[in-house]
DNA sequence: TAGGCCATCTGGTCCT
DNA sequence: AGGACCAGATGGCCTA
């Protein structure tokens, strides 16, 4: 499942893998417009307003389906957002082995491990007595290495300054239904290793951190 | 073919 | 009144 880049639209990013469907009318039939703009036109029936009642309600119905494009018009515009920053998410996220798009809940729980690693990291650093070295602007973070699901079952955590992903939501009042997706599986003064859970099929990844 | 993921439409609610 | 946000419904595409 790896999505290719097809058109962007305004500010946003269509996938090949999902066409942009054209808009279907009360009848069920496609709209006649640009796929990457989609029209509906909705209560805007013509007619030959025979009595002024009818006249207004037609007006009505109109301004409502004119108010009802632009609505569509708006949410499309923020869910194109939504998924800019979410493809923004994405692409600070570590690259995956099999370059694997990972899926909106994916993306969002990956985030969620890293954040958590590399807050580990950091304290481990600080424990330690490092000064963290931030890497430059624009530089690239190691990339992780893939590791198996055995490797992961046998893996350690480290029992120096080990906390689980628990702990940490424990610290701060949260509470997390997916437990123990990070692991501190070595820390020296010189480096920090962990595993963590990319949720993308069943990879789990290794990073090795150095301080 | 079923299930997952997604884009889009839609109506409701809240806020300015 | 109009915009932002949200959740449900719908239907298309893809993969196992």
């Amino acid at each position: 499942m790896s999505p290719k880049v097809l058109c962007t639209s305004r500010d946003s990013v269509t996938l090949t893998r999902f066409s942009v469907r054209q808009p279907v009318n009360e009848a069920g039939h496609p709209g006649e417009h640009s796929p990457c703009k989609p029209l509906i036109v909705i209560g805007g029936e013509t007619s030959s307003s025979k009595t002024l009642k009818h006249s207004t309600r037609c007006n009505k119905a109109g301004q409502r389906g004119r108010r009802r494009v632009k609505a569509n018009d708006r949410e499309r515009h923020r869910m194109h957002n939504l998924n800019s920053a979410l493809d923004a998410l994405r692409s600070i996220l570590p690259a995956l082995p099999d370059d694997t798009k990972l899926t909106k809940i994916e993306t969002l729980r990956f985030a969620h491990n890293y954040i958590w690693a590399l807050t580990e990291t950091l304290r481990l650093a600080d424990q330690h007595g490092h000064t963290p070295e931030y890497p430059a602007v624009g530089s690239e973070l190691s990339s992780p290495t893939s590791v198996s699901s055995a490797e992961w079952d046998a893996a350690s955590p480290a029992k120096s300054g080990y906390v689980t992903s628990a702990d940490f939501d424990q610290r701060n009042c949260y509470t997390s239904a997916h437990e123990m997706n990070c692991k501190i599986v070595s820390s020296d003064q010189s480096s920090v290793t962990f595993y963590f859970k990319s949720f993308c099929g069943e990879n789990y990844l290794k990073n090795t951190v150095d301080l």
